[in-house]
DNA sequence: GCCTACATATGATTTCAATCATATAGAGAT
DNA sequence: ATCTCTATATGATTGAAATCATATGTAGGC
Protein backbone atom coordinates (compact mmCIF):
# COMPACT_ATOMS: atom_id res chain seq x y z
CA UNK A 1 0.00 0.00 0.00
CA UNK A 2 2.67 2.55 1.38
CA UNK A 3 5.59 3.07 -0.84
CA UNK A 4 9.11 1.83 1.05
CA UNK A 5 10.30 3.35 3.19
CA UNK A 6 7.33 4.02 5.26
CA UNK A 7 5.67 0.61 4.83
CA UNK A 8 8.06 -0.12 7.54
CA UNK A 9 6.43 2.10 9.97
CA UNK A 10 4.60 0.15 12.62
CA UNK A 11 0.93 -0.07 12.64
CA UNK A 12 0.51 2.53 15.31
CA UNK A 13 2.24 5.24 13.22
CA UNK A 14 -0.98 4.91 10.20
CA UNK A 15 -3.96 4.95 9.56
CA UNK A 16 -6.93 5.25 6.61
CA UNK A 17 -8.93 7.69 6.27
CA UNK A 18 -12.25 8.76 4.21
CA UNK A 19 -12.89 12.22 3.29
CA UNK A 20 -15.58 13.09 0.91
CA UNK A 21 -15.59 15.63 -2.05
CA UNK A 22 -15.26 19.24 -0.33
CA UNK A 23 -13.89 18.29 2.98
CA UNK A 24 -11.27 19.50 4.67
CA UNK A 25 -8.08 17.59 5.71
CA UNK A 26 -6.16 20.18 7.47
CA UNK A 27 -5.93 23.87 7.97
CA UNK A 28 -3.14 26.59 6.87
CA UNK A 29 -1.51 27.57 9.95
CA UNK A 30 -2.50 24.74 12.44
CA UNK A 31 -0.39 22.65 14.23
CA UNK A 32 1.00 19.27 11.73
CA UNK A 33 0.50 16.36 13.49
CA UNK A 34 0.71 14.21 9.95
CA UNK A 35 2.09 13.76 6.45
CA UNK A 36 -0.65 12.10 3.88
CA UNK A 37 -0.33 9.06 1.10
CA UNK A 38 -3.25 10.02 -1.34
CA UNK A 39 -4.28 6.48 -2.39
CA UNK A 40 -7.05 7.52 -4.55
CA UNK A 41 -8.79 10.65 -5.23
CA UNK A 42 -7.88 14.01 -5.54
CA UNK A 43 -6.32 16.68 -3.18
CA UNK A 44 -6.07 20.54 -4.00
CA UNK A 45 -3.38 22.62 -1.49
CA UNK A 46 -4.48 26.13 -1.39
CA UNK A 47 -2.67 29.40 -0.10
CA UNK A 48 -3.99 32.61 1.12
CA UNK A 49 -1.73 35.06 -1.52
CA UNK A 50 -1.26 38.51 -0.13
CA UNK A 51 -4.17 39.83 -1.91
CA UNK A 52 -6.69 37.63 0.24
CA UNK A 53 -7.46 35.73 -2.61
CA UNK A 54 -6.62 31.68 -1.94
CA UNK A 55 -3.94 30.13 -4.81
CA UNK A 56 -3.32 26.51 -5.49
CA UNK A 57 -0.11 25.67 -4.72
CA UNK A 58 -0.51 21.76 -5.21
CA UNK A 59 -2.43 19.40 -6.54
CA UNK A 60 -2.34 15.42 -5.13
CA UNK A 61 -3.45 12.61 -6.98
CA UNK A 62 -3.48 8.91 -6.32
CA UNK A 63 -0.07 7.62 -5.31
CA UNK A 64 1.37 11.14 -4.28
CA UNK A 65 2.10 11.99 -0.85
CA UNK A 66 1.24 15.46 0.35
CA UNK A 67 2.38 17.87 3.35
CA UNK A 68 5.55 15.84 3.92
CA UNK A 69 7.79 19.12 4.05
CA UNK A 70 5.42 19.84 7.36
CA UNK A 71 7.56 16.97 8.62
CA UNK A 72 9.64 19.74 9.60
CA UNK A 73 7.81 22.63 10.39
CA UNK A 74 5.46 22.83 13.02
CA UNK A 75 2.32 23.98 11.11
CA UNK A 76 0.99 23.11 7.87
CA UNK A 77 1.48 26.07 5.32
CA UNK A 78 -1.64 25.55 3.29
CA UNK A 79 -5.10 24.41 3.20
CA UNK A 80 -5.89 20.77 2.05
CA UNK A 81 -9.02 20.12 0.70
CA UNK A 82 -10.51 17.15 -0.78
CA UNK A 83 -12.08 17.03 -4.59
CA UNK A 84 -13.73 14.17 -4.83
CA UNK A 85 -14.14 11.02 -2.33
CA UNK A 86 -10.87 10.29 -1.37
CA UNK A 87 -8.93 7.42 0.49
CA UNK A 88 -5.99 8.73 2.28
CA UNK A 89 -3.48 7.03 4.74
CA UNK A 90 -2.48 9.26 7.76
CA UNK A 91 0.97 9.15 8.71
CA UNK A 92 1.85 10.36 12.10
CA UNK A 93 4.73 12.59 11.96
CA UNK A 94 6.25 12.19 15.75
CA UNK A 95 6.16 8.62 15.02
CA UNK A 96 7.93 8.92 11.73
CA UNK A 97 10.76 11.22 13.42
CA UNK A 98 11.17 8.88 15.80
CA UNK A 99 11.73 6.26 13.64
CA UNK A 100 13.97 8.53 11.79
CA UNK A 101 15.99 8.59 15.07
CA UNK A 102 15.98 5.06 16.20
CA UNK A 103 16.98 4.33 12.30
CA UNK A 104 19.34 5.12 10.64
CA UNK A 105 19.01 3.25 8.07
CA UNK A 106 15.13 4.13 7.75
CA UNK A 107 16.45 8.21 8.13
CA UNK A 108 18.43 7.40 4.69
CA UNK A 109 15.55 6.27 3.02
CA UNK A 110 13.53 9.24 3.46
CA UNK A 111 16.40 11.19 2.55
CA UNK A 112 16.72 9.53 -0.52
CA UNK A 113 12.54 9.95 -1.01
CA UNK A 114 13.07 13.28 -0.94
CA UNK A 115 15.85 13.54 -2.94
CA UNK A 116 14.53 11.65 -5.49
CA UNK A 117 11.49 14.40 -5.44
CA UNK A 118 14.02 17.06 -5.59
CA UNK A 119 15.41 15.13 -8.93
CA UNK A 120 12.22 15.14 -10.99
CA UNK A 121 11.31 18.31 -9.72
CA UNK A 122 14.01 19.83 -11.05
CA UNK A 123 13.60 17.53 -14.16
CA UNK A 124 10.19 19.00 -14.79
CA UNK A 125 11.49 22.42 -14.69
CA UNK A 126 13.97 22.27 -17.34
CA UNK A 127 11.25 20.32 -19.52
CA UNK A 128 8.65 23.11 -18.88
CA UNK A 129 11.16 26.13 -19.67
CA UNK A 130 11.48 24.21 -22.91
CA UNK A 131 9.57 27.02 -25.11
CA UNK A 132 8.41 25.24 -28.31
CA UNK A 133 5.48 22.72 -27.90
CA UNK A 134 7.17 20.30 -30.02
CA UNK A 135 10.21 20.07 -28.47
CA UNK A 136 8.51 19.96 -24.76
CA UNK A 137 7.09 17.11 -25.52
CA UNK A 138 9.59 15.26 -27.08
CA UNK A 139 11.44 16.03 -24.10
CA UNK A 140 8.83 14.98 -21.48
CA UNK A 141 8.33 11.71 -24.12
CA UNK A 142 11.53 11.09 -23.56
CA UNK A 143 11.84 11.37 -19.78
CA UNK A 144 8.73 8.60 -19.72
CA UNK A 145 6.49 11.18 -18.51
CA UNK A 146 3.98 10.34 -20.95
CA UNK A 147 2.27 7.51 -19.54
CA UNK A 148 -1.10 6.70 -21.19
CA UNK A 149 -3.40 9.54 -20.39
CA UNK A 150 -2.92 12.61 -22.19
CA UNK A 151 -4.50 15.29 -20.88
CA UNK A 152 -2.07 14.61 -17.23
CA UNK A 153 0.35 14.39 -19.25
CA UNK A 154 -0.46 17.98 -20.84
CA UNK A 155 -1.23 19.69 -17.71
CA UNK A 156 1.81 18.18 -16.11
CA UNK A 157 4.54 20.04 -18.71
CA UNK A 158 2.10 23.29 -18.69
CA UNK A 159 0.67 22.82 -22.05
CA UNK A 160 -3.18 22.46 -23.06
CA UNK A 161 -4.40 19.14 -23.96
CA UNK A 162 -4.76 20.63 -27.49
CA UNK A 163 -1.35 21.93 -28.10
CA UNK A 164 -0.42 18.61 -27.00
CA UNK A 165 -2.14 16.26 -28.89
CA UNK A 166 -0.87 18.37 -32.27
CA UNK A 167 2.95 18.19 -30.76
CA UNK A 168 2.01 14.65 -30.63
CA UNK A 169 0.49 14.25 -34.10
CA UNK A 170 3.03 16.00 -35.62
CA UNK A 171 5.87 14.61 -34.70
CA UNK A 172 4.47 10.80 -35.66
CA UNK A 173 4.40 12.41 -38.98
CA UNK A 174 7.46 13.49 -39.22
CA UNK A 175 9.05 9.96 -38.01
CA UNK A 176 10.03 11.11 -34.42
CA UNK A 177 7.17 9.34 -32.22
CA UNK A 178 5.21 5.75 -33.60
CA UNK A 179 1.58 5.58 -31.85
CA UNK A 180 1.70 1.90 -30.45
CA UNK A 181 -2.30 2.31 -28.97
CA UNK A 182 -4.81 4.72 -27.74
CA UNK A 183 -2.75 7.57 -26.27
CA UNK A 184 0.23 5.76 -26.45
CA UNK A 185 3.32 6.84 -28.38
CA UNK A 186 7.04 5.87 -28.06
CA UNK A 187 10.21 7.05 -29.45
CA UNK A 188 11.06 6.04 -32.54
CA UNK A 189 14.29 3.94 -32.26
CA UNK A 190 15.95 3.21 -35.90
CA UNK B 1 30.39 29.14 3.37
CA UNK B 2 27.92 25.79 3.24
CA UNK B 3 24.64 26.15 4.40
CA UNK B 4 23.45 23.46 7.05
CA UNK B 5 23.57 20.79 7.80
CA UNK B 6 26.45 20.07 6.20
CA UNK B 7 28.54 23.26 7.65
CA UNK B 8 29.24 20.36 10.53
CA UNK B 9 30.99 17.70 7.93
CA UNK B 10 34.48 17.19 9.45
CA UNK B 11 37.03 19.13 7.48
CA UNK B 12 38.34 16.06 5.51
CA UNK B 13 34.55 15.12 3.73
CA UNK B 14 34.86 18.87 2.01
CA UNK B 15 37.33 20.07 -0.32
CA UNK B 16 37.20 23.45 -2.33
CA UNK B 17 37.64 23.31 -6.10
CA UNK B 18 38.00 25.29 -8.86
CA UNK B 19 36.92 25.03 -12.78
CA UNK B 20 37.25 26.88 -15.85
CA UNK B 21 34.89 27.23 -18.51
CA UNK B 22 34.22 24.40 -20.37
CA UNK B 23 35.87 22.09 -17.96
CA UNK B 24 33.65 18.66 -17.21
CA UNK B 25 33.19 18.40 -13.44
CA UNK B 26 32.24 14.53 -13.45
CA UNK B 27 30.58 12.45 -16.69
CA UNK B 28 27.43 10.62 -17.05
CA UNK B 29 27.52 7.01 -15.84
CA UNK B 30 31.19 7.29 -13.79
CA UNK B 31 30.92 6.69 -10.31
CA UNK B 32 29.31 8.57 -7.88
CA UNK B 33 31.98 9.88 -5.20
CA UNK B 34 30.81 13.24 -4.27
CA UNK B 35 28.15 16.31 -4.22
CA UNK B 36 28.68 19.73 -5.38
CA UNK B 37 27.96 23.20 -3.54
CA UNK B 38 28.61 25.85 -6.09
CA UNK B 39 29.91 28.89 -4.73
CA UNK B 40 30.24 30.63 -7.79
CA UNK B 41 29.61 30.54 -11.66
CA UNK B 42 27.60 28.40 -13.41
CA UNK B 43 26.95 24.53 -14.01
CA UNK B 44 24.89 22.87 -16.76
CA UNK B 45 23.73 19.11 -16.05
CA UNK B 46 23.67 17.55 -19.49
CA UNK B 47 22.52 14.20 -20.45
CA UNK B 48 22.43 12.24 -23.43
CA UNK B 49 18.50 11.96 -24.96
CA UNK B 50 17.08 8.96 -26.46
CA UNK B 51 18.23 10.64 -29.93
CA UNK B 52 21.85 10.92 -28.80
CA UNK B 53 21.37 14.66 -28.47
CA UNK B 54 22.40 16.28 -25.34
CA UNK B 55 19.83 17.79 -23.52
CA UNK B 56 20.50 19.88 -20.42
CA UNK B 57 18.42 19.06 -17.81
CA UNK B 58 19.50 21.57 -15.05
CA UNK B 59 21.08 24.86 -14.81
CA UNK B 60 22.97 25.33 -11.02
CA UNK B 61 23.78 28.84 -9.83
CA UNK B 62 25.89 30.20 -7.05
CA UNK B 63 24.34 28.87 -3.72
CA UNK B 64 23.09 25.60 -5.51
CA UNK B 65 23.51 21.79 -4.70
CA UNK B 66 23.73 19.45 -7.65
CA UNK B 67 23.88 15.79 -7.95
CA UNK B 68 22.58 15.43 -4.31
CA UNK B 69 20.64 12.61 -5.71
CA UNK B 70 23.57 10.51 -6.36
CA UNK B 71 24.12 10.50 -2.66
CA UNK B 72 21.39 7.56 -3.12
CA UNK B 73 23.15 6.10 -6.53
CA UNK B 74 26.02 4.39 -7.89
CA UNK B 75 26.63 6.87 -10.89
CA UNK B 76 26.21 10.51 -12.24
CA UNK B 77 23.13 10.59 -14.13
CA UNK B 78 24.48 13.36 -16.21
CA UNK B 79 27.29 15.46 -17.44
CA UNK B 80 28.31 18.08 -15.18
CA UNK B 81 30.49 20.82 -17.17
CA UNK B 82 30.97 24.71 -16.24
CA UNK B 83 29.65 27.27 -18.01
CA UNK B 84 31.87 30.20 -16.87
CA UNK B 85 34.98 29.88 -14.19
CA UNK B 86 33.51 28.15 -11.38
CA UNK B 87 34.35 27.95 -7.24
CA UNK B 88 32.75 24.80 -5.71
CA UNK B 89 32.53 22.05 -2.74
CA UNK B 90 33.23 18.96 -2.96
CA UNK B 91 31.47 16.63 -0.59
CA UNK B 92 32.57 13.46 -0.36
CA UNK B 93 29.87 11.02 -0.78
CA UNK B 94 30.78 8.18 1.11
CA UNK B 95 31.70 10.84 4.27
CA UNK B 96 27.99 11.77 4.34
CA UNK B 97 26.60 8.65 4.70
CA UNK B 98 28.67 7.77 7.50
CA UNK B 99 27.70 10.83 9.29
CA UNK B 100 24.52 10.22 8.48
CA UNK B 101 24.91 7.07 9.87
CA UNK B 102 26.34 7.71 12.83
CA UNK B 103 24.00 11.02 13.62
CA UNK B 104 20.63 11.08 13.86
CA UNK B 105 20.19 14.40 14.06
CA UNK B 106 22.50 15.30 10.99
CA UNK B 107 20.28 12.27 8.83
CA UNK B 108 16.96 14.22 9.74
CA UNK B 109 18.76 17.38 8.82
CA UNK B 110 19.64 16.35 5.49
CA UNK B 111 16.10 15.08 4.96
CA UNK B 112 14.95 18.38 5.88
CA UNK B 113 17.20 20.26 3.32
CA UNK B 114 15.56 18.17 0.92
CA UNK B 115 12.14 18.16 1.72
CA UNK B 116 12.41 22.33 1.63
CA UNK B 117 13.51 22.06 -1.82
CA UNK B 118 10.90 19.83 -2.71
CA UNK B 119 8.33 22.41 -1.23
CA UNK B 120 10.04 25.83 -3.42
CA UNK B 121 10.37 23.46 -6.19
CA UNK B 122 6.69 22.48 -6.62
CA UNK B 123 5.95 26.56 -5.29
CA UNK B 124 7.58 27.38 -8.80
CA UNK B 125 5.91 24.64 -10.99
CA UNK B 126 2.75 26.22 -9.45
CA UNK B 127 3.87 29.63 -10.60
CA UNK B 128 5.25 28.44 -13.91
CA UNK B 129 1.66 26.73 -14.42
CA UNK B 130 0.00 30.43 -13.98
CA UNK B 131 -0.42 31.34 -17.97
CA UNK B 132 -1.28 35.18 -17.64
CA UNK B 133 2.49 36.69 -17.41
CA UNK B 134 0.91 39.67 -15.72
CA UNK B 135 -0.20 37.06 -12.96
CA UNK B 136 2.22 34.84 -12.74
CA UNK B 137 5.02 37.84 -12.22
CA UNK B 138 2.63 38.81 -9.23
CA UNK B 139 2.31 35.78 -7.40
CA UNK B 140 6.00 35.08 -8.25
CA UNK B 141 6.73 38.33 -6.38
CA UNK B 142 4.50 37.21 -3.92
CA UNK B 143 6.70 34.51 -2.83
CA UNK B 144 9.66 36.54 -2.44
CA UNK B 145 11.59 34.96 -5.77
CA UNK B 146 12.33 39.23 -6.89
CA UNK B 147 15.68 39.87 -5.19
CA UNK B 148 16.57 42.89 -7.23
CA UNK B 149 18.02 40.87 -10.27
CA UNK B 150 15.02 40.77 -13.05
CA UNK B 151 17.40 39.14 -15.24
CA UNK B 152 17.60 35.81 -13.28
CA UNK B 153 13.81 36.62 -11.95
CA UNK B 154 12.61 35.77 -15.30
CA UNK B 155 14.15 33.05 -16.09
CA UNK B 156 13.67 31.32 -12.72
CA UNK B 157 9.66 31.92 -13.14
CA UNK B 158 9.80 30.88 -17.19
CA UNK B 159 9.44 33.92 -18.95
CA UNK B 160 11.59 36.50 -21.36
CA UNK B 161 12.83 39.09 -19.62
CA UNK B 162 10.83 41.92 -21.46
CA UNK B 163 7.62 40.04 -21.00
CA UNK B 164 8.93 40.54 -17.18
CA UNK B 165 9.69 43.87 -16.83
CA UNK B 166 6.35 45.08 -18.92
CA UNK B 167 4.49 42.65 -16.42
CA UNK B 168 6.43 44.76 -13.57
CA UNK B 169 5.38 47.87 -15.41
CA UNK B 170 2.00 47.22 -15.39
CA UNK B 171 1.56 46.29 -12.12
CA UNK B 172 3.40 50.03 -11.07
CA UNK B 173 0.89 51.21 -13.11
CA UNK B 174 -1.87 48.97 -11.71
CA UNK B 175 -1.20 49.96 -8.05
CA UNK B 176 -0.24 46.22 -7.48
CA UNK B 177 3.50 46.99 -6.78
CA UNK B 178 5.46 50.27 -6.03
CA UNK B 179 8.78 50.85 -7.23
CA UNK B 180 11.55 51.35 -4.88
CA UNK B 181 14.75 51.46 -6.81
CA UNK B 182 16.92 50.09 -9.28
CA UNK B 183 14.98 46.45 -10.11
CA UNK B 184 13.05 46.43 -6.83
CA UNK B 185 9.44 46.18 -6.57
CA UNK B 186 7.10 45.57 -3.66
CA UNK B 187 3.95 44.73 -3.01
CA UNK B 188 1.53 47.63 -2.11
CA UNK B 189 0.37 47.17 1.34
CA UNK B 190 -2.82 49.39 1.19
C1' DG C 1 36.41 61.24 -15.41
C1' DC C 2 35.62 58.27 -19.15
C1' DC C 3 34.73 53.84 -21.27
C1' DT C 4 32.81 49.42 -21.49
C1' DA C 5 29.52 46.07 -20.44
C1' DC C 6 25.38 44.77 -18.95
C1' DA C 7 20.83 45.45 -16.64
C1' DT C 8 16.86 47.95 -17.15
C1' DA C 9 13.26 49.56 -19.97
C1' DT C 10 9.99 50.08 -23.83
C1' DG C 11 8.38 50.10 -28.89
C1' DA C 12 7.17 47.29 -33.19
C1' DT C 13 6.23 43.06 -35.24
C1' DT C 14 5.67 38.16 -35.54
C1' DT C 15 4.77 33.71 -34.14
C1' DC C 16 2.91 30.05 -31.98
C1' DA C 17 0.15 28.25 -28.39
C1' DA C 18 -4.42 29.31 -26.25
C1' DT C 19 -8.97 29.40 -27.11
C1' DC C 20 -13.21 28.18 -29.24
C1' DA C 21 -15.54 24.78 -31.97
C1' DT C 22 -16.61 20.27 -33.51
C1' DA C 23 -16.15 15.34 -34.39
C1' DT C 24 -14.97 10.53 -33.30
C1' DA C 25 -13.80 6.71 -30.32
C1' DG C 26 -13.73 3.99 -26.39
C1' DA C 27 -14.92 2.93 -21.41
C1' DG C 28 -18.30 2.15 -18.13
C1' DA C 29 -23.10 2.11 -16.56
C1' DT C 30 -27.72 0.29 -16.93
C1' DA D 1 -27.33 -3.12 -26.75
C1' DT D 2 -27.58 1.38 -26.03
C1' DC D 3 -26.58 5.55 -23.58
C1' DT D 4 -23.57 8.71 -21.43
C1' DC D 5 -19.32 10.64 -20.35
C1' DT D 6 -14.81 11.56 -21.13
C1' DA D 7 -10.44 11.16 -23.79
C1' DT D 8 -8.67 11.62 -28.12
C1' DA D 9 -8.19 14.33 -32.10
C1' DT D 10 -8.17 18.24 -35.40
C1' DG D 11 -9.80 22.76 -37.64
C1' DA D 12 -10.30 27.98 -37.26
C1' DT D 13 -9.32 32.13 -35.01
C1' DT D 14 -7.39 35.05 -31.57
C1' DG D 15 -4.34 36.88 -28.45
C1' DA D 16 -0.54 37.33 -25.64
C1' DA D 17 4.16 36.55 -25.13
C1' DA D 18 8.37 35.91 -27.96
C1' DT D 19 11.33 38.12 -30.83
C1' DC D 20 13.71 41.89 -32.80
C1' DA D 21 15.11 46.60 -32.21
C1' DT D 22 16.63 50.48 -29.70
C1' DA D 23 17.53 53.58 -25.89
C1' DT D 24 18.84 54.79 -21.21
C1' DG D 25 20.85 53.96 -16.72
C1' DT D 26 24.23 52.17 -13.63
C1' DA D 27 28.22 49.66 -11.92
C1' DG D 28 32.86 48.71 -12.30
C1' DG D 29 37.41 49.03 -14.44
C1' DC D 30 41.05 51.87 -15.92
Amino acid sequence: MLPPPFDQLPDRAISQKTYVSGERIFSQESHSRAIYYLVRGEVHLLRFGSDGTQVMIHRAFGGDFFAEASLFSPAYHCDAVAQVDCDLIRLDKRQILEEMERSAAFALSVSAHFARQVQSYRRLLEIRSIRSADERVLAAVDTGLLGGNIKAFASEIGLTHEATYRSLARAVRQGQLVKTGRGQYQRRTS
